[in-house]
This record gives C-alpha cells, structure tokens and sequence, in this order.
RNA sequence: UGGGCCGUCGCCAAGUGGUUAAGGCACGGGGUUUUGAUCUCCGCAUACCCAGGUUCGAAUCCUGGCGGCCCAGCCA
C-alpha cells in the first residue's frame, strides 16, 4: 500500500528482537505464535496480533505457529477453529506448526506431577468462595490455605484421584505453592487445574481435569520452542508466574513474554463475549455480518487482507492504550480499492431523465474506461439511449450554493456520455419530481462543450438496459464512540447502521460480476458483490465498503 | 489505598543526551481532473503531562507531583 518500499516503522518488539538475534539469545531464531482461544471469531483487534506474530517471524527468517488455546471447553467450538484457520489463511498468513493445548494435556499433567513432588503445588480443598476470601485485597495480604502443608505423597495421590474422576467438580483443585503476601495477586498461590467434567471438542470425555492459562501456556511455549511470546497488557502482572512455572520445571526452552497493547477502535467493540451476544440475539445476521468488526465480516464488507494488513502496519505497536478511529481503517481500504477496483456507475435512488432531441429507438454503445488512471484495466461498452436514470440527489430544484449538479435551466455531464440540459421539470400531484425533460448536445461526446463551462459531472444508467439490484448501505454498527463505556453496549447500536435499497439500477457489464467482486461505482463508493446472498445469481446484491471521501457534503 | 504499566500535534506514531521533534490519518488552502474521487503542491507541536534538578546541551537522565489503564475467575 502506501510507501511499500519503506521500510517498516520500528517498535519496541522489533527492537527487542532485533536484539536478541544480535545476542544470538535463542541461536539466531525467532519462532512466535498465534494463540487464541476457539470461543468466538477472530476480529480485527487479532489481526493485529496476528500480524505482528507473523510480521516479526517473516521479517526475521523465522516462523510462527498456531495453537488453539483450548483449556476451557465450556465456550469453545470446532466451528470457531475452523473459522479461525479461513481467517488466518485469508489474511495471508502461513503457520510453521497448528497445535491444541489439549496436544498437551498429559505432558501438562506429568509437569504438575513433578511440581507436586518438589513441593511446590498442592491439592487444596477449599471452596471457591473460600478461597476468595483467603486470597486478601489488593492492600491486604492473602491467608495461607489449611491444605497447604499436605504432605507430598498425600498430594500425589490426591491428584490421581481427582484424574480418574473421583471427585465431584469443584472438590478438588491444585494450586502452585508460592507467596500468600505477594503484592501481586497472580502470585498468591494461583490454580493450576480444576476438576469439570466437560467434553472437550477435541479430547472427548478422556479428562475431567482442565489445566488453567497460566499454567498451560507458558508451557505450551516451552514445547513448541517458542523464542517471543506476544500478548497484550493485560498478561503484564501475569510474566511472573509464566516464568515461575516454567523456572521451576527447568524446561529446556524459556520463551521471553512481552506485552502490547491491544486495539481499541472507536465505534466499535472488540469483546468476544459482547459480539457473541451481537450474533445470538440477532443484532446482526451473523458473525460474518458487514458491521461487525470481525475478518469474516470485514471480508464479507469488501475489505481485502491487504487492506487490513496495512492498517495493522499504520496503527503501531506500542504499550499505550490507545484509540484508532476509525477513518484509519477506512482509509486503507480506500487506498487499495481506488488502486485496484474497476470503475462502474449504479444509481441507488432513481429518477427519470427523458431525453426529448434523442432519436426514440437509437442506442449508442460508448466506450468507457473502467479506471481513470489504469488504461491497462481496459474498457467496456455501456449503452446509452433516450431514457436515463440519474441519482435524486443529483437534481436541485432549489439548489444550494456552490451546487453543481443538475438544476433546471441547467447543463451537466452524464459521465462517458453527452451534455444534457434540463428543459422541464415533471411532477405528480403530490408535488413529488417524477421525470426532468432534457436535451442533449450532440456535439459533446468525447469533448468539451463549445463557448461555455459546464462543470458537473454526474453518473447514469440507461433505463431500459439498466440491471436491478440491491443495495445494502452499511454504516457504523454504534453510534457511540466507546459502547463499552455504556451501562449496557446495546444502548449504543446505531439503528441506521442498515439501509436495504432495492430500487437500484446498475449498468449491464455488472451482469458478470463474480461474488466478492469490488466496484467503485462511481461517485458514491466501493461496493462488493455479496458473498453469501449471490449463490443462485438471480438477483445483484451489494455490500458497500466505504464511501468515497467526500469533501462536498461536509460543506454543504 | 498494594502491585504492574503508560503519558510526544485532533487520532496514531518515530525519537534511546546535540535533529529545523520523522511519517501516516484528520484538518485548512492552491493546482490538475468528464468521479465534489484520484493525483499533486503548500500549511499544520519554539514543543514532548506538570514542577524542580543534573548537564555546555534534556522529549530523552534524576527527584517529586498529576492523569490514565490493568490485577482480588476453579475465564483466557
């Protein structure tokens, strides 16, 4: 996109790397990973990290797997990891290794095993509440449990027994033994497994026992050999225990966790949980829906990976909470579509233009480029005739000033075609316009109109060769820059944030379009072929990407 | 209030003791244009949260404030 031969902005994770392989630190290596949990679908906030897991391994000749993060069963899905590799893979992005966390579940045992017998966990029985309760404030120190000081052979075996079922959920859980008083919380003795009989996606009805994050990741890092370890802030105060599991272990590898801060975008949210709910009450038609603001609705909108890598290059890395708005990510794909989408017209709301000096039944085929700047995207014929269609808002009775579109009494270009002036303006008896009786000017097709100026230029379509379609205008999904700050998000949801129009009259050459196809119709903005509702081609349907910039309407 | 982290233009973001304090987005203005698009040119922080200090020299170092975010799941 912009600027592709510049090299890439620096940030402290590149620097931190950079470093490293300086030091040759981890031999010369970088391998990451892309961990998330498969309880929802990836959204542009994980793009971001995505980007930046697979970004620093391919700047670096190193590699980045992937791995389900999948300790939690309650929420998780086949169909979010499925969803979760289309998305990755779309993006552009290859992983070296896909791994599960459930790969690791008897490694992860063993490993807890060997703590228990240092010493350094212990099976505890006391309630959830209770332990609440015993873990203190954020002022006050943490009280020691009395299972604590069990001895080692008795929390052996209690943990075998809670392995094979023997105990009721929630009976039993083991915890690392590390420091009650610590001012960090995470440290006042974490759990590390707790007994839930779920059935897992993956591993079935084999365990009833499910390690916890802390300890299940740092570990899997270890396995796999992983050098950086990415995530975001809200780790930071979690490091210590990453790296107290796995110092106590002696694993043979000790990824180094660094944290950054996660993306937060204006009118939007980010929240798995909330657009869960987006999906299952029916506030959207899916996860793939246009608004939302995930890689499959992004996709579905017309946004290409290119478009999204380039924003996750735009908007840094750092530690600073920050918030993009949202014009930065609109941007972007408006640089690539005006780059990259053939021009066509469309007119979303019709009105009648007849053109009284035409020849009745005469049809011309004029040759119109399909991008203004790219000859070699070619060109098209598009069929021209007594009637067209023209946009509504392109004719002012009353205009405002600095208009200078279609008035009456005045001339403007149909683009690609002739200059037409306006001689009559035809209503109903409501007083609604209904049709404008034109003339045209022969002399000027492909060239300037002679002793005068005519500044307008406006889109059209041939009435009678015209192709009906369907609009569907998205705009924000909220209305609020932050509905996270609301008591409840839902009061922000913008109740405009779908216009269906379907009075819409597109030119011919759209017949052809393919679903996914971007068009900037002309004018009005990039618009794609939907990928879902086209399947049977009866009927066009578009998505509108964005609109083009529009210096005109801020000052009106 | 304990701990951790953060504070450079409206929004992002480079900068790591000596630079006129990069760049992008946004914004304002000129030019080109058969898209009020694109493209192009120009403008846009004597200033880096504040106050002291160290230094010939500080956004960068020190001290003290102020402001923001995160943590008290058997979620991730």
């Amino acid at each position: 996109m912009s600027n592709p031969e510049n090299q890439p902005a620096a940030n402290f994770i590149r620097q931190i790397v950079a470093q490293d392989l300086e030091n040759n630190k981890h031999n010369g290596e970088v391998l990451t990973r892309f961990p998330p949990e498969p309880n929802g679908y990836l959204h542009i906030g994980h793009a971001k990290s995505i980007c930046l897991n697979f970004g620093i391994a391919a700047e670096n000749h190193g590699a980045c797997n992937l791995r389900f993060d999948d300790t939690n069963p309650e929420k998780e899905s086949v169909e979010f990891m499925q969803a979760i590799e289309r998305d990755v893979s779309w993006l552009g992005f290859e992983w070296k290794e896909l791994h599960h966390s459930s790969d690791y579940f008897e490694q992860l045992y063993n490993y807890a095993v060997q703590l228990i017998k240092d010493g350094k966990a212990y099976v505890d029985s006391l309630s959830a509440e209770q332990i609440r309760q015993y873990r203190g404030t954020l002022t006050e120190p943490g009280k020691e449990s009395p299972d604590r000081n069990r001895s080692i052979e008795e929390n052996l075996d209690l943990f075998a027994r809670m392995k094979t079922g023997e105990f009721p959920d929630g009976h039993y859980i083991l915890r690392a033994k590390i420091d009650m008083a610590s001012s960090n919380i995470n440290m006042r003795d974490p759990a590390l497994y707790r007994i839930r009989r779920m059935h897992h996606q993956r591993t079935g009805d084999d365990w009833c026992l499910y390690p916890m994050y802390d300890y299940t990741h740092c570990i899997s890092d270890a396995i796999e050999g992983i050098t950086h370890s990415l995530c975001t802030l809200e780790f930071e105060d979690h490091r210590p225990l990453y790296d107290w599991v796995l110092n106590e272990l002696g694993t043979p590898h000790h990824p180094q966790q660094i944290e950054f801060a996660r993306l937060q975008l204006e009118y939007t949210i980010m929240s798995k949980r909330k657009l869960n709910q987006l999906v299952t009450e029916n506030h959207v038609t899916g996860w793939d829906d246009p608004r939302m603001p995930t890689i499959a609705g992004l996709r579905r909108a017309g946004y290409t990976a290119a478009a999204i890598r380039d924003f996750c290059e735009r908007i840094g890395i750092t530690k600073k909470d920050s918030w993009i708005e949202m014009g930065v990510l609109e941007n972007c794909i408006r640089e690539d579509l005006n780059e990259n989408a053939p021009r066509a017209m469309a007119v979303l709301e019709p009105l009648r233009v007849v053109i009284e000096n035409y020849p009745e039944d005469q049809v011309e085929q004029l040759e119109v480029a399909n991008h203004p700047q790219k000859p070699e995207l070619g060109s098209r014929k598009i069929p021209f005739s007594k009637v067209v269609l023209i946009e509504k808002e392109d004719f002012a009775e009353t205009p405002p000033p600095k208009f200078k579109r279609l008035i009456e009494g005045g001339e403007v270009r149909l683009r690609g075609a002739y200059v037409i002036k306006c001689e009559q303006v035809i209503k109903d008896n409501q007083g609604q316009i209904i049709e404008l009786r034109c003339t045209y000017d022969p002399d000027t097709l492909g060239k300037k109109p002679e002793g005068r100026k005519v500044k307008g230029v406006i889109h059209w379509v041939s009435d009678k060769h015209a192709l009906s379609a369907e609009v569907r205008v998205y705009d924000r999904l909220f209305k609020l820059p932050n509905p996270d700050a609301e008591e409840n998000f839902l009061d922000a949801l913008n109740p405009d944030s779908l216009q269906i129009l379907t009075e819409v009259k597109v030119e011919p050459s759209l017949s052809e379009a393919e679903p996914t196809n971007s068009y900037q119709f002309e004018r009005i903005g990039y618009f794609c072929l939907d990928s879902v509702d086209n399947k049977d081609n009866e009927k066009l349907v578009f998505n509108r990407t964005v609109t083009l910039r529009d210096t005109w309407s801020g000052k009106r």
